[in-house]
DNA sequence: GGTGCCATGTAACGAGTTACATGATTGG
DNA sequence: CCAATCATGTAACTCGTTACATGGCACC
């Protein structure tokens, strides 16, 4: 049911087509969650027929029509009640870990490798979310409430690719110590 | 496919039936992967018909028979190529997120609560993670390959459980800093 | 003339969840 | 006597991914 969340939560924030929220949750709202633009469509459609959110046709010219959704009070009150029911921390899936548990079936410079490959990518991620954290928030207890549960979640995003960038770290010198 | 490989991973390590998969799947190996027994006798007779694992039948006096699976070689061939093969970081899919991005709908309690609830709820498993990490690799340097391997996921579970209680506290603070 | 952006969808498949089903043994 | 542990599975369903499909406009 979280996709249905998530997209309430991002139309609660800024009504928008299926094309767009599909760019959102590639980009910002993507730490977070993320959906193809065909689960988008079909998630939305599913909402539509609940009434949690209503569509307004758009007209435009030189572009192509498109439908602006907007989150209604029964949808907004929907995602209030999940907000406040207790949930448990998300269970941790990652293909990486697996190939580390297995690490000494392989040769030592093939997880090196992915590991020097992982931190790239981690310190990358973490470089953009600081530049984030620097243009849109610079002093956090001057935030409007929404901004200050935003800079939450982008808080959230740089202590997580901190925390890999310090473990390949790690996990490269103890190898590299044989 | 990464069911397939985690389950190649476990077995590897130690050959055993399904029913002792799922609960590796709910303990150590659970922090990386997880699955239903369900999705595991489903997958361990995919596996099977593929040849990457063979099944023993046990029988046994006072419990049921048993199957216990091997990974073969063409099992472990397969996922020695799985792991060479480069692979980008998994995407972060977290309820509590969405639920702080949507946090100034509701009273700011209710967000309070979700995130004590939450930074217990990690503190706990950190402890759990800290407790193993004191009893069984004392020196990293001096483990096996394979006891090194284990002990890096070991490393990236306390160190993901850390980053989790720093972010809480962090959040709790600005909140309650209003 | 090709690539990329805007915009919306269908269809098939694979992965994951929930519910249902069975049956013996051990421990409180 | 009830619950838990050991042990294996089927069926129905939802969620997520991949491929297919269309079509105009802008830019190089």
């Amino acid at each position: 049911m979280s996709l249905a969340h998530a997209i309430l939560a991002s139309l609660i924030d800024d009504s928008c087509s299926g094309y767009t929220l599909a760019k959102q949750f590639d980009g910002s709202v993507g730490f977070f969650w993320q959906a193809s633009h065909q689960q988008i469509y079909r998630e939305l459609s599913k909402l539509d027929k609940l009434g949690w959110i209503v569509p307004e046709m758009i007209t435009q010219e030189g572009k192509p029509d498109k439908k602006v959704y907007s989150v209604t009070q029964a949808g907004k009150l929907k995602l209030q009640e999940w907000i406040a029911q207790p949930c448990e921390p998300m269970q941790v899936k990652d293909d990486l870990l697996v190939k580390i548990f297995s690490g000494y079936i392989v040769s030592e410079q093939t997880i090196l490798q992915q590991l020097e490959h992982h931190r790239q990518a981690h310190i990358e991620k973490l470089s953009t979310y600081r530049n984030l954290e620097q243009k849109y928030f610079q002093n956090p207890q001057q935030l409007s409430q929404s901004a200050k549960f935003q800079y939450l979640t982008l808080r959230k995003g740089i202590r997580y690719e901190t925390q890999w960038v310090e473990w390949c770290n790690e996990a490269m010198e103890l190898l590299n110590k044989n």
